[in-house]
DNA sequence: CGATGCAGTGTTGTATACAAGCGGTGCATG
DNA sequence: CATGCACCGCTTGTATACAACACTGCATCG
């Protein structure tokens, strides 16, 4: 977040920028924004602001109302969980693919990135673990050869990080991530599509409840805080 | 496709307009066109045309490379295998859920739209079996009160109508496609969870078999037609 | 003869000006 | 006092002008 001397802006900046202040909670479920505002906030014209909502909108962040506004979408717990179930369904086609046609040496390659033992070093190192999960999870698709997958796999992550917006960093619950992926791996290896679904299956309820808990304290602690120090 | 005396479009009509044009092979895939062709064809300004095509973009009709131009996109069969897949996927779980929680009545009028006794009475009076088709299967989601997943099911029918650009009507399998969806229905109606997901996996794979030999042929049809008349 | 620099042209990217529509406010009227 | 209606402001929708950039082709130099 370092403020360069306010360089000309492109689109794409301007729609992560739009996109951070919702996922920080800058900006909150409910409230209204206009084109003008944010063009003026981040010294742009409206044509790129336009643009960024427009892909804000297919997103699911935001919704325009024609000649009206902007408005922070608002979501619910339910959304959520129709989302994990979604991903179940379709991480275990992926699994299933990758049974079949996942070559050795990637599944390989994967184990050894989550090989349990390397927690406590990637730990230390500050890996961004939100990250190497997701591509964890894309890339079970990626490795059976099923892009479209993939690409739909990404495509729900981005709406379940509307909801989810606390990052799985700074939880206890890292060592067994490892451990839950690496069991995956292991029954790919040994092409046991039955196992591996079971697993996948198992691994992603898990995260499921615990992101359920998770983002309802983080939404309950914003709102306290927001009510405290009603500065708007 | 009358052709009213040029008022002012709009960008959702542009959007139709285009959309029109590919899945009609009037733009053929790898044909490149510039926002500035589209905007005089449609006598608009490039803005709404812009809007249009990033929306075409996201849908996966058309590419548009940076400062070079846009290329309607090209597709091959194994892509459509793929989402067929993926549909299998995600329909066994509306299929499910609609098994615990869609109402009676719901499944009721459903069959009564879909009794095979209807077929013949249907085709006379024109229905877009097409039409008809997809809301059967976006509305077993729906009916099991899963919107999110009822979206994702109508973005890949999207994608697939990219594909399959042929409308199922005129063909011989329309009685087969009421026999198999009345199926599916009573196995829900029993709340018999196992035999629907059967039946509807069983319903899909015969559909994808069906579209692919079925746009096999069209393509060879009009590559064989833009071969013989090359006006271009 | 080949490679490389360079300008020209065409395309998208961005800014701005103008049009149109909706909502709310306030006034007039019953 | 309630109700209808007209006007005004604010917001998005569209048009147009301008900027930046990538590719192409040619000329020039090694």
């Amino acid at each position: 977040m370092t403020k360069l001397p306010s360089k000309r802006k492109t689109t794409a900046e301007i729609y992560q920028l739009i996109r951070n202040k919702i996922t920080s909670f800058e900006m909150f479920p409910g409230d209204r924004v206009t084109e003008h505002e944010l063009a003026d906030l981040f010294e742009v014209s409206r044509t790129p602001v336009r643009e960024a909502l427009k892909r804000l909108e297919v997103e699911g962040f935001v919704s325009v109302r024609p000649k009206h506004g902007c408005f922070i979408r608002d979501f619910d717990i339910v959304e959520l969980a129709e989302y994990y179930d979604i991903r179940i369904a379709l991480e275990q086609l992926a699994v299933e693919h990758a049974c079949e046609s996942m070559p050795d040496k990637l599944v390989k390659q994967a184990m050894e990135a989550w090989d349990p033992a390397r927690h406590d070093d990637d730990m230390a190192r500050g890996i961004d673990l939100s990250v190497k999960d997701e591509a964890f999870h894309i890339g079970l698709a990626e490795g059976a050869q099923k892009p479209m997958l993939a690409d739909m796999l990404r495509s729900i992550n981005n709406r379940i990080r509307i909801i989810r917006r606390l990052d799985i960093n700074a939880d206890n619950r890292s060592l067994r991530t490892y451990r839950e992926h690496f069991e995956v791996l292991q029954h790919i290896l040994n092409r046991d599509a039955g196992k591996a679904k079971l697993a996948i299956k198992r691994h992603i309820l898990r995260s499921r409840d615990f992101a359920k808990t998770l983002t309802l304290t983080a939404l309950a602690q914003k709102k306290a805080q927001i009510r405290a120090g009603n500065t708007r």
